[in-house]
DNA sequence: ACCTGAACACCGTTCAAGT
DNA sequence: ACCTGAACACCGTTCAAGT
């Protein structure tokens, strides 16, 4: 796999790239210093050669799984900024999935203010397109993102809870359809993007449709 | 204060109240189950016969914590459904701010599908009164509770680390103004109810302003 | 440059037993 | 009904020392 097998020595690769498989093998709670360093085949103690505490490493965890989700689909490039804005958001829930428990880990480095912004910056720029001032932008890509990170949480969260509880309360109400997800998930997107065209700078201010399909050139 | 001073035993209750106050006095990571214990002048283990574990009595303080909040501001009799369901918004972001880390206990409790889902069902009826489905109504009231979770959970850990971190690094770039922060929640609030206005049973399809005062009478 | 060994100061939870 | 005492099985982190 990733690591080196026995050789010894390791690098701050090595020790992420682990961590990494540990989490979507395991999930988070699993995800101890002392486990990751018994996988490694070290002390607990050499961690702390590659990183000064375990929430440094977590936000290295957090920037890798969002840059592995990288560009939605195919070509966005012809698309309106609504769409490519959904785009994005979809992309990047599309990237927190592909790891176990991956939005809980983005959004608690996101909290404390750790790691690069990537989704962030992602989700402004593709904001920007429609020709909002940087605040608007950055404030819509904020509650974008907010609302991208508390759905895939809940989400994920569910998904462990099913696999464990299969057997409590009779499966309890709530089996977590995978294609219901995907529309609850399109729709909340959808309300904020749909909020965000009413104030794009292009429409006229009280008699647009804001509701047909987008027609911005830009 | 809440609990008994000196005379031993103590009730459910006694316990919730003492954990709500460790809470807002030094926050979720100094809540454990032994500095709770110490504070009832109790063991440990005396705590679970009230609760069966930690999380139960989590669950617990996020209840209190969104049912204290209660309902928004004044008469929201007059308002029409938008106006409400943005006052109901900004009253649960009130309730979750008058705890230190609010936000994250009723977010991890909600995650985990522990707690009666009040939020949950105070942001749907409110979104109900605009003549949407059941589901519609749901969902709507999912995004935004993952929006306001979202923002509460960034805003407070940002309120501990500035107070936490005034030195670090010339005060970082991010000072945390107040104002800033209720202008940046009402704008994502507006997006996601501004888009639910866009899809109102009661507008004509492609006819509607969907930016001016709400003029719904319902 | 990268790791060991040993320790420090903690956690949540269980369970028999007490009153 | 409510709690004690003692233990189990863990945590993250530090630090001198080794190679």
């Amino acid at each position: 796999m990733t690591g080196n097998e026995s050789g010894r020595r390791h690098t701050r690769d090595d020790v992420a790239e682990t961590a990494l498989r540990i989490l979507d093998d395991y999930g988070l709670p699993d995800l101890t210093m002392r486990r990751l360093a018994a996988a490694l085949d070290v002390q607990p103690s050499a961690l702390y050669w590659h990183f000064p505490n375990k929430q440094t490493l977590l936000a290295e965890l957090a920037d890798r799984i969002v840059a592995r989700g990288a560009a939605p689909s195919s070509a966005a490039a012809g698309l309106g900024w609504p769409d490519r804005l959904r785009a994005e958001a979809a992309a990047l829930r599309d990237a927190l999935l592909a790891y176990r428990d991956g939005a809980e880990v983005v959004a608690s480095t996101y909290a404390l203010g750790l790691g690069d912004a990537a989704a962030q910056r992602r989700l402004a720029e593709a904001a920007a397109a429609g020709g909002f001032d940087a605040e608007t932008s950055d404030r819509a890509a904020t509650a974008l993102l907010h609302f991208v990170l508390g759905h895939v949480s809940h989400e994920q969260q569910r998904m462990q809870f099913d696999s464990i509880g299969v057997l409590a309360t009779g499966q309890a109400a709530d089996p977590l359809d995978r294609s219901d997800s995907a529309a609850a998930f399109a729709f909340g997107a959808d309300l904020l993007v749909g909020g965000l065209e009413r104030l794009a700078p292009g429409r006229t201010p009280a008699g647009g449709t804001g509701g047909e399909v987008s027609r911005s050139r830009t």
